[in-house]
DNA sequence: CGTGTTTGACCTGCGC
DNA sequence: GCGCAGGTCAAACACG
């Protein structure tokens, strides 16, 4: 994607209703029921009315996110929702990632390891913590790193659903607004989307401080990453638990670095197997989410709770 | 037993 | 070449 030269990169991110209230502060005058079709990506695209495209967006961006905007009514949205900003810091970073974009050469050798991130296609996307939804992908967390400049660790997740599946997923809580994440999606999936989670076995119970071993271990990454972060950092609460280890999957950012992104988005949505295929629409009109009562239930019922706030603080 | 998280060690790429 | 930072591995352990 292209970097301007701006202070401020616009970041478009979508999610529930809800997140329309970040945007314009409670003011709700823009429709952001998701209304998204891939299949007409080629034929629509966003065009601002509103103040935020003259002073964030430029004709290159909005050309670039033409594949995922949508124009409902004279309403403008893309994946559905609000707009963030992104600090020049950030925008440093990512700039240089891109610049070092290249095309990942085509060769038969497997490195044990695999490509740096910033050789690989990568999808990011920007979600919000009180937007509880997820997407269908099974994922597996193998692996967690403070990163230098960040108080907040970066969790690295696999797709589990297949052994053979190269898809990634980084997750990381952004240190410049609170309650948001940074998702990154790596490689694509090789398989038909699961109809159902796995088992959650070893999962959301360990994770929430009421479990002895979570606050052992989470008292370490206190001290790791009092070592190893920038001074000024902290944990992403009083007892070092990361809420981005909950998998809260809310699409809410799309960073275009390949021609074809679009589709790969598409098909994290839709799966690879047409007979699994829903449409955006589908899912958010009720059916998409109807999966995920069993996580929020879930929630509810280990912090008595019944709304879908986290049992944690930012 | 299968699936998941945690976490220290290890590997790799990149900047100097 | 070296050191750093990011990404991954794999053993240990937890949970249903």
């Amino acid at each position: 994607m292209m970097i301007m030269d701006w202070g401020l990169q616009a970041v478009v991110i979508g999610s529930s209703t809800s997140c329309s209230d970040h945007f314009h502060g409670g003011n709700n005058n823009i429709d952001f029921s998701p209304n998204l079709d891939f299949q007409e990506s080629d034929h629509q695209y966003l065009s601002f009315s509103h103040e935020v495209k003259k002073e964030f967006f430029s004709d290159e961006l909005e050309e670039l996110y033409k594949p995922f905007y949508h124009v409902d009514g004279g309403q403008n949205m893309l994946m559905g929702s609000s707009i963030s900003l992104i600090p020049k810091e950030i925008i440093k970073e990512e700039k240089r990632e891109e610049e070092q974009q290249v095309v990942a050469p085509t060769s038969t050798y497997v490195p044990k390891y695999k490509k740096r991130k910033n050789e690989q296609k990568r999808v990011v996307l920007q979600l919000k913590a009180d937007d509880l939804s997820s997407d269908k992908w099974a994922w597996r967390k193998y692996g967690q790193k403070p990163i230098k400049g960040s108080p907040y660790p970066r969790s690295y997740y696999r797709c589990s659903s297949s052994k053979g599946c190269l898809a990634r997923k980084q997750v990381e809580q952004s240190c410049t607004e609170t309650g948001t994440f940074i998702v990154t999606y790596t490689a694509e999936h090789n398989h038909s989307q699961p109809t159902r989670r796995n088992s959650l076995a070893g999962t959301i119970k360990s994770k929430f401080p009421n479990s002895k071993n979570t606050i052992n271990s989470h008292k370490k990454n206190i001290v790791k990453d009092e070592k190893n972060s920038s001074p000024h950092g902290s944990t992403s609460n009083n007892l070092g638990f990361s809420p981005e280890t909950l998998m809260i999957d809310e699409f809410q950012e799309i960073e275009i670095n390949q021609e074809n992104d679009h589709e790969e988005i598409k098909n994290m949505f839709e799966g690879s197997d047409e007979n699994e295929c829903v449409s955006i629409q589908e899912m958010f009109d009720g059916d998409f989410f109807a999966g995920l009562e069993d996580i929020h239930d879930g929630f509810s019922s280990s912090f008595g709770c019944n709304n879908s706030t986290f049992p944690f603080s930012f």
